[in-house]
DNA sequence: TATGAATGAGAGTTCATTCAT
DNA sequence: AATGAATGAACTCTCATTCAT
């Protein structure tokens, strides 16, 4: 009974968790910034580890090898966005415009704006050589992404605001252009530099009126 | 006798050189395939001797590297498409609108519908890791496409078949659907199938909507 | 209320003591089935620790090393055995044959027919890596059972059993088919099995003839 | 046809096969050193390499892992012994005797006393981690030996030299002192050393006197 | 020009050992 | 005493590149 202080122990296991848990998102942080800059394949595990601070061995205490990292990396930094995008359109209302300029915005805010655009990058990438995550990118990502956006168009074409449009692969189209912007601003930046904002604008501008009914 | 005799050198200096410029070919159409297959860091120059049924010392009597071997394939490849795309639209006459159409038809026919495709890919991929080349194909293919494009755009306004807009960015979003394209059936088509013809269909479609003067 | 209460301490350090006792057992127990199973080389101390159903840092409260782990399992494992066999003998009476098949007996009974034939292939195995070991198991294991034999020889000529045979390595030849059945229950019995109680019979068969007076 | 001068090329072939050859023999020798030495599992590649004066990357070309290389060692060092052995045999006349004295002699001299018996104790050590090893061992080497003594003793109870004797894994009885004494050689003889042409006269009396009629 | 054997730097992964709790 | 997270040296295997033939 005097042996392990139920208190105490449990106290200590709770530290100890929450320290592995800080350790596993630092630990996918660097290998975000070291995907990022190297790619998949020229990417070392000890750039990885020194980045975050510790040791090779203990990238691997938390993940099995540099494939499973990728994959967590993808799957940890994506998902909560579209977790969020989702909730946020719950609570929208308004004309369907409104709701696809918001979307879109979202997707320059949280995405082309931030670390994630090289996500993408390194997913059109590594695709190929990765099919178990080409496969959740696509369920957990793409099919959300493409079902936000294809309410949208279907709730403004029941209202009259967009015309009767519909076509194979029309939420791909209506993104594209963002898409589009997040790769060139990853490679071309240097050579013809874009500038998100006044891009975001042109792209809502030509797929809107691409889309409303005249 | 070892001498190869003055007289045949011409005669014969062509067949070596014609044989030369044949193995290239049959080097860069291997090189191709193998980056298209695995990527530019998992291929082995073995592979692409093998490939292209010759040895490895081959490979480099003809490319001083991998790189430079990525980037001549690259080049070979794409740069003879432009050209012909340019040289298709001197003799054009027609509509703005058909221009556009024949401009983006070539697109899908020529790169999204051929191996090409896989060099879109390459390109995003390995961009940052080859400064060299993105500025090549940004200056040689990107430019080049983006100018016939604008010119399109200034003719469909200047003739009243188009609205009057303009905007940063705006030839990338006439064919950012076009490339999303490309990259859906690289990557995602084993889960959700794309059918290039139809998503033709529904890129113009949106594209032309979205220019054209109510 | 911490602090132990001192009265009560003789009692409780008995009982931590003999838990300590049982802890070692229970980890050489541990070791020996594990360096059992995939070698000295290849043992993991996780694995041995996963085994006695502890962490791998006890292990390292009761053996310095890897290597101090292994030498202590061997001895424990075989010394207790010999004195035992030469307990056995101190009260046997009888022909120096008799003798000599309880000795070879127990030796198939207690090592050939246990666990503890594997320690005779980790021996032979890692003896050169070991010569600590070596020296110590040629010291406390085969000295006295080659003392055991001899004395048992000495006997039987002495009184006439045998006849006048002696030579270099007579007690190794006399209990080499033992040895030599272990190994190959250890190694070959899946391609063609062995039988230790056949074996047994044929053994001190040959030995016995071959020492008996004619 | 000027090109590809037949004979100098099949002349270059033949120097190329037979430098090849000779490779890996320097490495097959260079393997059974560095194993014999420290044990498979830390024999490191570097060290097979150096001892053979190569790189490391030619080990690779030559056999295609360590357990590979490994593997074929044994092979090319123990397949002509036996090969040679049986070879001698047919051609022996004399009493079942003189050829049982002759088979030993023969192991004592080619296996025993050479770099081979490393071998065998390599095969005690490794055999339960080579499943595909221990197969080709016994079915190569240990049931060749075996019919070779089985033949012999055959032979010597038609002839009447031998009694009735026949029983389980006799001919393994008849050779363990053998093995027994090139073990002991390799481990214990810093700490009592055997004195092999000693050992194999008491070796042979004692069997022979275990077989023959009385 | 063509070959393919040889090289060796380099990277992913393992695991005995340490140490803070 | 017990735990298990952290470390980093070590080792196998790969492959771009070189070079003798």
């Amino acid at each position: 009974m005097s042996e392990t202080p139920q208190v105490l122990s449990s106290d200590a296991e709770v530290r100890r968790t929450e320290r592995k848990e800080k350790r596993r998102e630092e630990l996918i942080d660097a290998a975000l910034r070291v995907f990022s800059r190297v790619g998949f394949a020229s990417a070392k595990m000890d750039d990885v580890a020194d980045d975050a601070g510790t040791s090779k061995g203990t990238v691997y205490l938390y993940f099995e090898s540099k494939e499973h990292l990728f994959e967590e990396m993808v799957k940890s930094k994506m998902l909560p966005i579209f977790s969020e995008a989702a909730a946020e359109m719950e609570s929208e209302t308004g004309s369907a415009e409104a709701k696809l300029r918001q979307r879109v915005k979202f997707f320059y805010r949280k995405v082309l704006n931030s670390d994630r655009r090289q996500i993408m990058r390194l997913i059109m990438a590594e695709g190929p050589n990765f099919p178990h995550l080409a496969e959740f990118y696509h369920a957990n990502i793409l099919s959300r992404g493409q079902a936000m956006i294809s309410a949208i168009i279907a709730e403004g074409k029941a209202n009259g605001e967009f015309r009767d449009i519909s076509g194979h692969g029309l939420a791909q189209n209506v993104v594209a252009g963002a898409i589009i912007a997040g790769m060139w601003k990853l490679i071309f930046d240097p050579y013809q530099p874009i500038d998100l904002d006044a891009y975001y604008e042109t792209h809502v501008d030509l797929v809107l009126n691409g889309l409303k009914a005249s």
